[in-house]
DNA sequence: AGCACGCCGACT
DNA sequence: GTCGGCGTGCTC
């Protein structure tokens, strides 16, 4: 392939505008890359591109407009444009929807921006006061080293004006320099840990991988608190060793700081991070650092996957059974198979790591297309939690009361132990419904087909589909009768209520991911409650994304039976992930853990597959329902989702649909529904959904876009197809 | 995506 | 007469 285009020349370029095909442009003054990212014109706008490749030539020669100008960054590699290619092919995601993935980064096209920086000068102070002597004394502290205005006066422990008053005279010297700086080197020797012999193993295993420069996938699993940070660490400071850059996606909830302090005291410096959270100046910086092969390690959320690595040789998807690797907005695709299919591209290493894999994973695994590592034993003396089921039918319970009278017997024996408790409910709020006496009305959201949740910290009812809020109403809004609104059900908020009435002398927290304004208020708040600053912790599933509480003994599961009922597939696989994780959470120390379940169901095989802790039992069983069935990973699942603001008009489009299948057909796939979807109204739009399944043999892809092809939308009606849906229905 | 063009209904 | 609704087509 032609890797550089003389000026005039005609090449293709693809824009991030929604055109879906390449254009042809002129090649600018001076030339241009293959891959480089360039300003075309495009009407009266200027649109950001990249050189794909030569021009297809079927457009009037006379009509060709040139290349604005180059921009100033590594053009992106043939890796990364096989890899937009392939993600995009699989995912039926337009080419410019990928491109933009692609260039999520601020300020592209500026020149380098500047700052001023200060070190010291050869000039004099004219008078040297105390406050000149510190600075001075800072500032040759650094060596040549530069240092901000603000950085400089904080060192030297004076305000600006001081240093501002030394640059006058010379003694301080002030420079332009880029504001876009290196990330620090990390030392792969820096910091390791002694490894169990178990550990080594594994982390021996992942570094041949990562030395051999070639691509392989290894399904790494281990319990809470096995060390398989510790482990794919090791496989990361390979990684650094052979010069490469390494990336560690996270699920977006877990990226604390607590990880981001591991990882230097593993390297020595902190690693560049990306996600929803980073400003966009430090997004501008992380994304030209990687693109210049100036920051080694990215930790980041699954959009990072799409940074332009100049020599990424792995990737660690971190709880790779996260279901929230799969974006469900915009363009659909999951981080976790991407991340494969990248790797699988630039020769390089995955690391999918997991106390609980995906059924996926675990089925690859078997068959022998991921090498498989599992780490079994604990560091020091704990174990996995002793696990009881509390079968609530022989419970006592007052209504309104869900806290079983055996369960809080456990929690009084850890207060007076001065141990803690953890009681797990995975709702957020008060209570998820607020039923009207009167009329026995449900307060709904206006805009979504959801029931609102009442916030009582808040006062306030909040629809968890659309994040519409409202003040809690006095009388119902349909009856107009008042103080007849009852709230139904628990939340965290109301077992919390709960809880202090049953120990009043305890001191609780709750744990929820809407009670936080920020990241860095939640994490002090998790690590005052981990040091003992709580006897009972009241929890949504944000406690089972892997933070320590050593002093923790004893898990309480409130409704075990969430999410078993119902017909999404994998529900019985993510609660027994979810129960098997909170349970991980007791007995991390030095004292041993126990986890009760509260369940109607205890004969259920996910109940008891948890508490037999057999997980190869529970995974097989679990793989031969899929298998018969015909569902992933045994088959192909696509699901099309039309939204609009006419139901009557999606469900003739998808009747159609359902009719006209012989595109399925043809490749042996069926079509389900149309059907509402779960939630068939949210933010004003209604949503139908269709399921299609294929036999594992045949990619359903090219047979979907045929078969939607003649679908005529108009107005405001959206179709989109989510290849590997997370939800079956 | 934007933006222009163009074809119909409801007003100054 | 003309203002403006949005359906259709184009952008190299």
């Amino acid at each position: 392939m032609q890797e550089f285009f003389d000026a005039g020349e005609r090449i293709g370029v693809l824009t991030t505008q929604p055109l879906d095909r390449v254009l042809d442009y002129r090649a600018p003054e001076g030339g241009c890359f293959l891959g480089a990212f360039v300003e075309v014109p495009l009407g009266p706008r200027k649109v950001l591109g990249v050189v794909w490749g030569p021009g297809a030539g079927d457009f009037d020669a006379s009509k060709l407009r040139a290349v604005l100008r180059v921009l100033d960054a590594p053009p992106m590699r043939e890796e990364m444009r096989v890899f937009l290619e392939k993600a995009g092919a699989y995912t039926l995601t337009p080419m410019a929807a990928m491109l933009r993935l692609a260039t999520r980064a601020p300020g592209l096209g500026d020149p380098p921006s500047m700052r001023k920086v200060y070190r010291l000068g050869e000039g004099e102070a004219p008078r040297m006061t105390d406050a000149r002597r510190r600075v001075l004394e800072a500032a040759a502290e650094m060596g040549g080293l530069s240092l901000t205005l603000k950085e400089l006066a904080e060192a030297a422990g004076v305000t600006s004006s001081v240093v501002k008053g030394l640059v006058k005279s010379g003694a301080i010297r002030e420079e332009e320099s880029p504001r876009d700086t290196p990330f620090p080197r990390l030392d792969p020797e820096y910091g390791g840990k002694d490894l169990t012999d178990d550990q080594a193993g594994a982390a021996a295993v992942l570094s041949e991988g990562v030395r051999s420069g070639r691509y392989g996938t290894t399904l790494l699993k281990g319990v809470t608190g096995s060390g398989k940070t510790e482990v794919y660490l090791e496989a990361v400071a390979e990684c650094l060793r052979a010069g490469r850059q390494a990336l560690v996606l996270l699920p977006e909830i877990a990226l604390s700081g607590e990880f981001l302090q591991r990882l230097e005291a593993r390297f020595g410096a902190r690693p560049a991070e990306w996600h929803s959270g980073v400003t966009m100046t430090e997004r501008r910086r992380v994304w030209r650092m990687i693109g210049e092969g100036r920051a080694q390690v990215v930790v980041g959320a699954r959009s990072a996957l799409f940074l332009p690595f100049q020599n990424l040789g792995l990737i660690v998807v971190d709880e790779e059974h996260d279901t929230s690797y799969k974006q469900e907005e915009g363009v659909l695709y999951n981080a976790r198979d991407m991340a494969v299919l990248r790797a699988s591209i630039l020769g390089a290493q995955v690391v999918l790591a997991s106390a609980t894999p995906s059924l996926e994973s675990w089925v690859n695994a078997d068959l022998g297309k991921y090498k498989r590592l599992v780490l079994t034993s604990r560091f020091g003396p704990a174990v996995m939690p002793e696990m009881k089921p509390i079968d609530m039918r022989s419970q006592e319970l007052a209504s309104n009361r869900w806290i079983s009278p055996r369960l809080a017997t456990a929690v009084k024996q850890r207060m007076e132990r001065k141990e803690q408790a953890l009681l797990f409910i995975n709702r957020r709020g008060y209570a998820p419904v607020t039923l009207c006496r009167a009329c026995g009305m449900q307060i709904g959201c206006d805009h979504c087909d959801a029931r609102m949740v009442e916030h009582r910290f808040l006062k306030r009812l909040v629809c968890h589909q659309c994040g519409e809020s409202k003040p809690m109403p006095e009388v119902c809004p349909s009856c107009e009768v008042e103080g007849k609104l009852a709230a139904v059900g628990p939340g965290v908020e109301r077992l919390a209520e709960e809880a202090q009435e049953l120990f009043p002398d305890a001191r609780i927290a709750v744990l929820s991911s809407d009670l936080y304004g920020t990241a860095r208020e939640l994490k002090a708040h998790i690590e005052s409650i981990a040091m003992g600053g709580a006897d009972i912790i009241i929890g949504t599933q944000l406690v089972a994304k892997g933070h320590n509480f050593p002093l923790l003994t004893l898990v309480g599961v409130i409704d075990s039976d969430l999410g078993l009922q119902g017909s999404d597939l994998r529900a019985a696989e993510r609660t027994f992930q979810l129960m098997r994780q909170v349970a991980g959470r007791a007995g991390r120390a030095e004292k041993p853990g126990q986890a009760l379940l509260q369940t109607y169901q205890p004969e259920h095989p996910v109940i008891r597959g948890i508490l037999a802790g057999d997980e190869e039992a529970f995974w097989r069983a679990e793989a031969d329902e899929r298998r018969i069935g015909g569902m992933p990973p045994f088959g192909r699942l696509a699901a099309i989702i039309l939204s609009g603001t006419e139901p009557q008009e999606l469900f003739d489009i998808g009747n159609w649909l359902a009719r006209n299948d012989g595109p399925l057909r043809r490749v042996d796939a069926q079509v389900y529904g149309p059907a509402p979807a779960p939630i068939a109204r949210v933010r004003g739009r209604h949503r139908v959904r269709m399921l299609v399944r294929g036999p594992k043999e045949v990619m359903l892809q090219n047979a979907l876009t045929d078969w939607t092809r003649p679908v005529k939308l108009k107005g405001e009606t959206r179709i989109a197809i989510d290849i590997d849906p997370q939800s079956f229905f």
